[in-house]
DNA sequence: ACCTAAGAAACTAACTGTGTTTCAATAGTT
DNA sequence: AACTATTGAAACACAGTTAGTTTCTTAGGT
């Protein structure tokens, strides 16, 4: 009677680690990989006790995609205010690092996973996610063209998409584990390799003519 | 009795129909996504005669596979050997475009999957696979460092692994049919973009150094 | 007309996974 | 120590899926 409320923050504690380790499977395996089984198996404790917290698993699954929706907006509201107008070459490694940062626990098979097994979940998550982070790399891009200093002959959209899709497939786990830098490292290296290109100035050049023949072709 | 050899050849030409067909279906949802009811519909043949063809699914899978090894197999000794040894922009390129064209049809997911419902036909296969691209790409980039036209500040694994990841996961086709562009021109972004980088030249200095304080963090 | 091969569709059997229930054990309360 | 409420373990019901088989019918070639 007392300990009602202590009762209840317990049980909170609890929902809470639930959520988040229904989190790390889910985005490891998939959504519909991952039974209420496995869920019970991994929490230690038995399905009755589990449907206690979430009544089915649809309930599960939104209340994790709610948190991940509610992160994205977090980050990308920080970097917008935060980050002074005019420094693009910041904001630029602001955006990638925090999107790899919320990107990293992320298998790229989990959202076709989900898009399959939840497919109104997916819409609403893939919508929102699409909106915030293109939003703010777009914005972020854009900014470094009007002052000149990146590229305008490419479509800004494939841009953008072409950032994206490079960080989130390698900053995962599973490919990270693979390696022998730091994921630090790793990003680095990402980001002088799409800022920068692979070539060499003398190589620049060659590379660019070569292409120019193709492209014509 | 006298069609007996014209008969066989029919029959070897739906076999191939059908492998093309599972190849198609299986890379575009997965193989355990698509089952053999659905691949008699598609063939408009009668699960009877499916089994006629192939014994097992896993025969059936295992055959789609052995095809694509031996595709990329051909696709790899084909640029060593016919490609100049010292036209290392030419050589990257050719082997990123077979690479782009032999990857677009296969979707990410689809190689979980197959992990998870055929686990040693996917060892083989992956095996195979990475040994030869890997190696393809590795020895074009290595010719293009030794004459320095490729920087060498980053370690040579992580080139290739990023430069294969980016096109796989680019040349798609679900990607490219939410694009405006062809794929063609897709791909020639893509190069340009990890060959010279997002930035001008003026902006590479500047990026640069924005890196360089960044690393030393 | 006959015979063989194909199709359509039902069927088996096994497996999977969600959500529920039963029963025994346990912890907290008085 | 006796009572009560909560939990775990395991079995369960129930529905869906799918590989592979079988039966019966139909069409095509000879």
């Amino acid at each position: 009677m007392i300990e009602e409320q202590l009762d209840k923050t317990k049980d909170d504690l609890i929902r809470e680690r639930l959520l988040l380790t229904a989190m790390q499977e889910f985005m490891q395996y998939g959504f519909s990989r991952i039974s209420m089984d496995d869920l019970a198996i991994r929490m230690g404790m038995s399905k009755k006790t589990l449907y206690k917290y979430y009544p089915s698993k649809e309930e599960l699954v939104k209340a994790v995609l709610e948190v991940r929706k509610q992160r994205v907006g977090e980050l990308m509201s920080f970097i917008e205010t935060k980050v002074p107008k005019h420094a693009f070459g910041e904001k630029i490694i602001q955006v990638s690092q925090k999107v790899a940062e919320s990107l990293s626990d992320v298998q790229p098979h989990v959202m076709y996973d989900l898009k399959k097994s939840f497919p109104l979940i997916f819409e609403d998550f893939d919508a929102f996610k699409k909106a915030s982070i293109v939003k703010g790399f777009t914005s972020a891009l854009n900014e470094g063209r009007a002052s000149g200093v990146f590229r305008d002959d490419i479509p800004i959209e494939l841009a953008v998409h072409m950032h994206l899709t490079l960080i989130s497939s390698m900053m995962n786990p599973e490919y990270l584990s693979s390696q022998k830098y730091t994921p630090l490292q790793v990003f680095n290296m990402i980001l002088r390799c799409t800022m920068e290109g692979l070539c060499t100035n003398k190589g620049r050049s060659i590379v660019e003519a070569s292409l120019f023949t193709k492209t014509v072709l």
